[in-house]
DNA sequence: GCCGTTTTCGGCCCGACTGTTTTCAGTCG
């Protein structure tokens, strides 16, 4: 997606604005139209398209000024401003301020006084000790650039949600330990849910503050110490990761955690909104002049400032202030109200356990229902299974039909969407399915418009109920394909075809952009592990986070509802 | 550079920690 470009450019003007010392709030600007458009699902392009430098316009962030440079992207590929302020630095000097600890100030200061124009310079400097030479540099400071260095070569980029999840629980097992820690919570886009973690941010209470950190900072799995303060303290696991660990006093509870949790576009929004009324958020609370009127709790902030509660999954700086405003914020859905799971595999293609085990499984989950989805034959690697393989599978869901009570088996397929847009099994034997998931697992390189016609011919054919993963993607391994979502869903919305929220750690997809404009056009989702094991049956909270996220409530999916209603939504295309 | 149920001009979040400084700048959350 060309917005990414576009959001690179943005970011990197503000960062050779910043290195020239320009005014600050322009620089802000810059950033602010970068995140806004990185984060926007529809295609830039298109938009300028269809509604010209107006339609551009109505994105938060991008005025007249940047509206243009984003025209002139779509025709030149190029913008003048990016590519003049590059020319006034060397070719790989802005990789200088990814270094943790490097900012803009330093950069400069060494560029004009060793000529060091990129981290393999910085690196030759600091081995001969050039640096502590500098009026303002001390032992320390080059010391600490160093393991800077070191740190952005170690560094992995950003993790799973699963994997930070996991980290996570086993640093706040340690501190619950502590008879000094009061309460504590993970925040930060763990808490919001993100897709992927950069650091793990924990905030505990406490009276003694002191006691919390030091602990901490001596956990086991600690490997280094960045920082250590009264109040907060930043630490390198050894697995490579940053955790920050604030600790306040047990009456700033919701203050601290509301701004522990962010995120940061969404402080600020907040913290502008208390402006206008007068007042002063931090995360000391909610001051009028010196009196602190709020933050015990968070919905005490929100009340404070008129506005309804707000999710930690909605708190993404964008329109839930204005909604919450209005008192217009939903019901969300939660892991509660999900009473079955609508992709597995089992040992008859890919998958490790019997149709029994994922069965007892999910029924312990209190689960009411679930869908056996294996994987058609085209899909070789994956044991795609036969016709015949099918059906066999088909009597052995019978049979274990027969024996549970209360629970259903659902007899479903993962049907292959070959090159051309048609399924790898005719519709004779669809027909004879309970679920039909609809998938692209090959032939990923296809030019846009090939692809979305591929899926749409697929979710034409009514025996096809869901969607699976229908971008594609892995994070952190593959893009997705390149499909006009918008064309797949409104193909969806027209057929009365769900779509899935896959809640592979990996996977999220649909991801929570789509979900929402998705919902807007009253497309129907199904949140489904995809589980190729029993322990995986456990990732639906993902789902349903990536859901929350999207805006969903119950009634927007399906597998919130009893089997018999479920049943007849699915057969309802036929 | 963006933005507007008090504004089309004049605001733009607020605070912690470090290293170096003798009162604060730089970087980060
Ligand atoms: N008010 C305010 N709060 C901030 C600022 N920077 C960070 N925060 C708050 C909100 C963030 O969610 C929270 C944790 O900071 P992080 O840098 O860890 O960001 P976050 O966890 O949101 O994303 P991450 O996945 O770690 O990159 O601290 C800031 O500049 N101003
Ligand atoms: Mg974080
Ligand atoms: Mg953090
Ligand atoms: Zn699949």
């Amino acid at each position: 997606m060309q917005n990414k470009e576009i959001a690179k450019i943005f970011l990197e003007i503000a960062e050779l604005l910043e290195l020239k010392e320009g005014n600050r709030f322009k620089i802000r600007a810059y950033e602010n139209a970068a995140r806004n458009i990185e984060n926007f699902e529809q295609n830039l392009e298109g938009i300028y398209k269809k509604s010209g430098l107006k339609g551009l316009e109505e994105l938060e962030g991008v005025g007249e000024s940047i509206a243009h440079k984003i025209e002139e992207f779509i025709k030149y590929k190029k913008i003048k401003k990016h590519q003049d302020l590059l020319k006034e630095f060397p070719k790989g000097f802005l990789a200088l301020v990814d270094i943790p600890g490097m900012g803009p100030k330093t950069a400069m200061k060494l560029h004009k006084e060793l000529n060091i124009n990129s981290v393999t310079d910085l690196e030759k400097a600091v081995k001969k000790g050039l640096l502590k030479n500098l009026p303002g540099f001390k032992e320390k400071k080059q010391e600490n650039i160093k393991k800077g260095i070191e740190l952005k070569k170690k560094s992995r980029g950003r993790y799973l949600i699963s994997e930070a999840n996991e980290f996570a629980d086993s640093l706040i097992k340690q501190l619950k330990n502590l008879k000094e820690a009061d309460k504590i919570e993970v925040a930060g886009s763990l808490r919001r849910r993100q897709e992927t973690i950069g650091d793990i941010d924990i905030l505990v209470t406490a009276k003694k503050p002191e006691i919390v950190m030091d602990s901490f900072t001596q956990l086991p799995e600690v490997r280094r110490v960045l920082a250590k303060g009264e109040t907060k303290s930043s630490v390198i696991l050894n697995n490579n990761m940053q955790s920050d660990l604030r600790v306040l006093n047990p009456d700033e509870f919701g203050s601290a955690l509301h701004y522990f949790t962010g995120n940061k576009q969404h402080n600020i929004k907040i913290r502008e909104l208390a402006i206008k009324k007068g007042l002063k958020v931090s995360e000391y609370g909610l001051f009028k002049g010196d009196k602190k009127i709020a933050g015990k709790v968070e919905k005490e902030l929100f009340d404070a400032l008129g506005l309804q509660y707000i999710p930690p999954e909605l708190r993404q700086g964008l329109e839930e202030l204005e909604t919450a405003k209005e008192g217009k914020i939903p019901k969300l859905i939660e892991l509660s109200d999900i009473k079955g799971d609508l992709q597995m595999h089992s040992t008859h293609s890919d998958g490790k356990n019997t149709i029994k085990e994922m069965a007892e499984y999910a029924k312990n989950l209190g689960y009411s229902y679930i869908a056996i989805t294996d994987h058609s034959i085209s899909e070789r690697i994956a044991n795609g299974q036969s016709e015949k393989e099918l059906f066999k599978a088909f009597d052995e869901i019978d049979k274990l039909n027969a024996r549970l009570k209360e629970f259903k088996i659902l007899k479903g397929v993962e049907v292959d969407i070959l090159p051309d847009g048609s399924l790898d099994f005719s519709d004779d034997i669809l027909k004879e399915c309970d679920v039909v998931l609809a998938a692209v697992h090959s032939g990923f390189k296809m030019p846009q418009d090939k692809m979305t016609k591929r899926i749409i011919k697929a979710l034409q054919n009514k025996y096809v109920n869901i969607m699976a993963h229908p971008t594609g993607r892995l994070i952190n391994e593959r893009d997705p394909y390149d499909v006009d979502v918008h064309e797949m869903l409104k193909a969806a919305s027209d057929t009365g075809t769900f779509m899935e929220i896959n809640a592979h750690p990996k996977r999220l997809d649909l991801k929570d952009v789509h979900i929402k404009i998705a919902k807007e056009m009253g497309i129907l989702f199904a949140i489904s592990t995809d589980s190729h094991a029993t322990i995986s049956l456990e990732n639906m909270k993902y789902g349903v986070s990536m859901a929350r996220r999207g805006w969903t409530t119950k009634n927007d999916v399906i597998n919130t509802l009893p089997i018999d209603k479920l049943l007849k939504k699915l057969y309802s295309k036929r």
